[in-house]
RNA sequence: GCGCGGUUAGCUCAGCGGUAGAGCGCCUCUCUUACACAGAGGAUGUCACAGGUUCAAAUCCUGUACCGCGCACCA
């Protein structure tokens, strides 16, 4: 005897090993098929799959194994990310925990441990994304990496490419600077968060001994780096003082007062101290006005270039002391409450110092255009099409791009000086390593992948490699092409490029997926795929980032313990729906687990019918047809077919949208509400009868196909019920990936409104039941009338259907019936229903129903009245709409009437 | 400041021009031989607010409020 209750983990255990075993999820380039292809977001190697990651997988696992059932040559390409400064930081936190420092090793020893962390991260993220069930081949030479060889000849190709075209170069420029990270960021790598400071107002004097001005800053340190106060030219304040000087407080320095329109008259005091070296805004005015750039905070987020005792101190300290300072030098006219955004590291949530630093980047503008315009002609098409205006509007406004990476873990820089020949340009480390490299001190760059033999200009040996990485979303963005062997033309890239749809958070919008349309056109000619389907966060269930500092975050893999990997998939699919964040919690997932454990106990209902040994028993689709042609089909027979095809339709229909959540609750709905609770209740006492062998092809046809239907959705368990009825079923295929999608095509029949009508009357029965509280148990006698002769002969003909699922006995279904004494009665359609109940009648609960109805009824009339009254309703509104209302209101007239006289002979 | 999304049953959300829906939760009855992770029945909403368009608005338009998220600026 089967269990009652479904147990996930050794099925999900054993097919998961099958199916690898079996190499069931790879691809080959099979011409004769359409490809659909997805790449993998390749996971960072930072750790264990988080429920982000989850929800991500389950939506491409569905799009892939339900494409592949649809007969296209359906591939999914793994891969992980090495997630440069991510995954540095953690290998740095564990060296942490061990007492020591990446310098303590070196870059070499470093690397090394890095690669060998890489083997059990990225080993391990595969093993997470099998146990999700994802359809994707974890074999080795499937698996891709963002730093293995081949990938790294793509990143080289990628990085010359561009470099010959000129859209590579080094510059110095105003960067953002993680201090704890010690490395340059992008500007999307910045993060901004409203943090409550102050905004101090400081004193200027001039340098005449006259009066001078006051500037606001929320940065007082800074001002050990200016080197001019800007004042707008139009300000008549401040005119007189401008060309003038200005003596820096805390300093023996002198600085100017200069005349930009771009100063705010209203902000603060309206006169603004620059800081070219630490501020964006002021470098941009240096640059106007040809000022110096005095860097006084230094890559270690050092006080520098400053009064003594302030140098060496961190921005804190300082900031703490220059202000008392000021304060005790008088300087210090005010101090407001202020809030503004501060910059914090997108990886380490350390606050940001822009700086100026000479560093690698790659010119945006040229690239986005044509990435723009694939976004405006939906030749890349955004679900939901929301995307599509961020998207460009980011675009639009795109800056370059900082590739440069003060870290070792990553692709290394493929530059090569010559030590001989730019040796002013170099700067060594005191163990000797290349520690910067500055093009304005005269470094030559040699753009290749291996270290070149010789200097082509002096011919000497002794050359070193740029000390830096690329930026880690460098890689990525060549992910589409580069898995597939590219810049090698292989048959693989000429196959499956461009990828079919793109699945992916909305965090990761622009610093991977815009850079991915932006260099596949670039280096492929093309986008890399035409729809990015869009998602949301997975958050807690107040709506919160699952964060670890926050202690809400939810293990994907202790819940697919806990209920299961397909109730948790469920789970995720059916609130994935528009592309919106999903609060998630535990108690979720409860549903998801019992509806699995529903589709569990239809099999195991089936199993416990079926007899041993009989072979093949499911009808296939011409017994079918052969038998509703010869009407051997019984009503109910052919409402469920209908329902199935209604349910299958709407399916393709959802699927076709990217619509996953719907597209899974209809086949839910399907299976629970039409299947379930209404077919095999039916079905039950004819699997009594002669009928049962008929009766059980045809479940088994219905839920053989409604696995295949769920399959794509929840793999494990409808794999593990599928194969346990393969010989009923007669299915030749090894596993349900390589069945077809079963089709829809709902015909309209009239099975489904006379089905409506017996519905209406069973439901009708039962709610008389339970609200005269009739045990369940105890049969009840039941008159049904109607005038409608031939709606009585549908009740009359599947009288079985009402005496089974309302538990009647001694039904009389004839015309014009009198309502007996002492009778409940209900109204379905064109029936009037009167249940006799001897002594346990209560008059008054009775009537109090009527009267309910009475007046429900009174509202549809008045309504449909209303609209009927109204001339501009007759002449404006829809003719199908005006009869409906017509229909509506006969419907409620007769009803109405109906009620009168059974209310009259209730005594 | 600009933009995007949200505001529907106690909770989470679907519906997006023609009589308010689902799941969970709640109440009543039932361990009826697939399932109590179930079945049957029930209660519950001025669809944020104000205008407008329309014969008809939760649904379209405009504005307001509140919540969330981007982007920019914040000296």
């Amino acid at each position: 005897m089967l269990p009652k209750v479904y147990d996930p983990l050794p099925v999900e255990d054993k097919w998961s090993e099958i199916w690898q075993n079996e190499k069931l999820f790879i691809s080959s380039a099979d011409r004769a098929r359409k490809p659909f292809v997805i790449v993998l977001p390749p996971p960072n190697i930072t750790g264990a799959l988080h429920m982000g990651h989850a929800l991500n997988n389950v939506l491409q696992d569905s799009l892939v194994r339900y494409q592949r059932m649809t007969g296209k040559e359906a591939y999914w390409v793994p891969g992980t990310d090495h997630g440069g400064i991510a995954t540095q930081n953690v290998m740095e936190k564990m060296l942490k925990a061990e007492g020591r420092t990446k310098e303590d090793l070196g870059r070499e020893k470093f690397l090394e441990r890095m690669w060998a962390w890489y083997a059990d991260c990225g080993g391990a993220i595969l093993n997470q994304l099998r146990k999700l069930g994802c359809a994707l081949d974890t074999g080795k030479d499937n698996v891709r990496f963002t730093m293995d060889a081949k990938r790294a000849a793509a990143v080289f190709e990628a990085f010359s490419a561009l470099w010959k075209k000129g859209l590579i170069y080094r510059g110095e420029r105003m960067i953002n600077w993680c201090t704890r990270c010690g490395t340059a960021l992008s500007d999307i790598e910045v993060e901004y968060e409203e943090e409550k400071s102050k905004l101090w107002h400081i004193h200027y004097p001039a340098a005449d001994g006259s009066k001078g001005l006051t500037v606001a800053t929320t940065r007082p340190e800074t001002m050990l780096g200016d080197t001019a106060v800007a004042v707008n030219p139009e300000d008549d304040r401040y005119k007189a003082l401008i060309g003038g000087k200005l003596k820096l407080p805390l300093t023996d320095r002198v600085i100017p007062v200069i005349a930009d329109a771009e100063v705010d008259k209203a902000f603060g005091t309206g006169a603004v101290k620059v800081t070219p070296a630490h501020d964006p805004a002021d470098f941009e005015i240096g640059r106007r006005h040809g000022l110096e750039i005095l860097r006084v905070i230094d890559f270690a987020g050092k006080m520098t270039n400053c009064p003594d005792k302030y140098r060496g101190k961190s921005v804190q300290a300082a900031r703490k002391e220059v202000v008392e300072d000021l304060k005790a030098g008088e300087f210090l006219e005010k101090e407001e409450h202020y809030r503004h955004s501060v910059n914090k590291c997108y990886r380490c949530s350390q606050h940001i110092e822009p700086l100026v630093s000479e560093q690698w980047f790659v010119k945006m503008k040229d690239l986005a255009a044509p990435a723009i315009k694939a976004a405006e002609s939906e030749e890349v098409k955004f679900y939901p099409a929301s995307w599509k205006k961020p998207f460009t509007e980011w675009l639009n406004k795109i800056q370059d791009w900082c590739i440069s990476r003060q870290i070792w873990w990553g692709h290394r820089i493929p530059v090569w000086y010559c030590k001989t020949c730019s040796t002013a340009g170099l700067r060594f480390s005191a163990a000797g390593e290349l520690s910067r490299v500055s093009f304005k001190g005269g470094a030559k760059p040699l753009v290749s992948f291996t270290k070149p033999g010789k200097c082509p200009a002096c011919g000497g040996a002794d050359l070193v490699q740029d000390p830096d990485v690329l930026d880690t979303w460098f890689s990525s963005a060549l992910w589409p092409f580069s898995v597939f062997g590219w810049p090698e033309k292989t048959g693989e890239l000429d196959y499956y490029y461009p990828t079919s749809v793109l699945v992916t958070g909305y965090e990761i919008l622009y610093l991977w997926v815009a850079r991915m349309v932006m260099s596949g056109i670039e280096h492929m000619g093309g986008p890399p795929f035409s729809y990015v389907y869009v998602h949301g966060i997975v958050r807690d269930k107040h709506g919160k980032k699952m964060s670890k500092s926050l202690g809400n975050v939810i293990d994907p893999l202790s819940m697919t313990g806990k209920y299961g990997t397909d109730a948790m998939r469920f789970t995720l699919l059916s609130q994935a729906a528009g592309g919106r964040d999903i609060p998630f919690s535990e108690e979720a997932l409860i549903g998801g687990r019992n509806f699995v454990n529903k589709i569990y106990n239809v099999s195991r209902f089936i199993m416990m019918n079926l007899p041993e040994n009989s072979g093949v028993i499911a009808l296939d689709e011409k017994q079918l047809g052969a038998l509703k042609v010869s009407g051997a089909l019984d009503l109910a027979d052919e409402w469920i077919l209908e329902r199935y095809a209604r349910a299958l339709d709407e399916v393709k229909a959802c699927m076709a949208d990217y619509d996953i959540g719907n597209a899974v609750s209809a086949v839910y709905r399907f299976l629970w509400d039409d299947f379930c609770d209404w077919y095999l209740e039916l079905a039950k006492p004819r699997l009594e009868t002669t009928d049962k062998a008929r009766t059980l092809g045809l479940i088994l046809h219905i839920f053989g196909g409604t696995l295949k239907a769920l399959h794509p959705f929840m793999p494990y368990v409808t794999e593990e019920l599928f194969s346990g009825l393969k010989a009923y079923t007669g299915s030749d295929k090894p596993f349900l990936l390589k069945e077809t999608y079963p089709e829809g095509g709902a015909s309209g029949g009239t099975a489904d409104a006379d089905m409506r009508k017996l519905m209406g009357v069973i439901t009708q029965i039962r709610t008389l039941r339970a609200q005269f509280e009739i045990p369940p148990a105890r049969t009840v006698k039941t008159l049904i009338t109607s005038s409608d002769k031939s709606a009585l002969e549908l009740l009359k003909k599947h009288e079985s259907y009402i005496s089974r699922l309302a538990r009647t006995a001694d039904m009389e279904i004839a015309p014009g019936l009198a309502k007996p004494a002492r009778s409940v009665s209900a109204l379905s359609d064109a029936f009037n229903i009167y249940v006799p109940l001897e002594g346990m009648i209560d008059l008054e609960k009775e009537k109090a129903r009527i009267a309910k109805e009475t007046e429900k009824l009174g509202c549809e009339l008045a309504l449909c009245e209303g609209k009927l009254k109204n001339g501009d309703f007759i002449s404006r509104a829809a003719k199908t709409e005006v009869d409906r209302v017509v229909l509506r209101k006969a419907d409620a007239e007769n009803k109405l009437k109906r009620l009168e006289s059974i209310l009259k002979d209730l005594t």
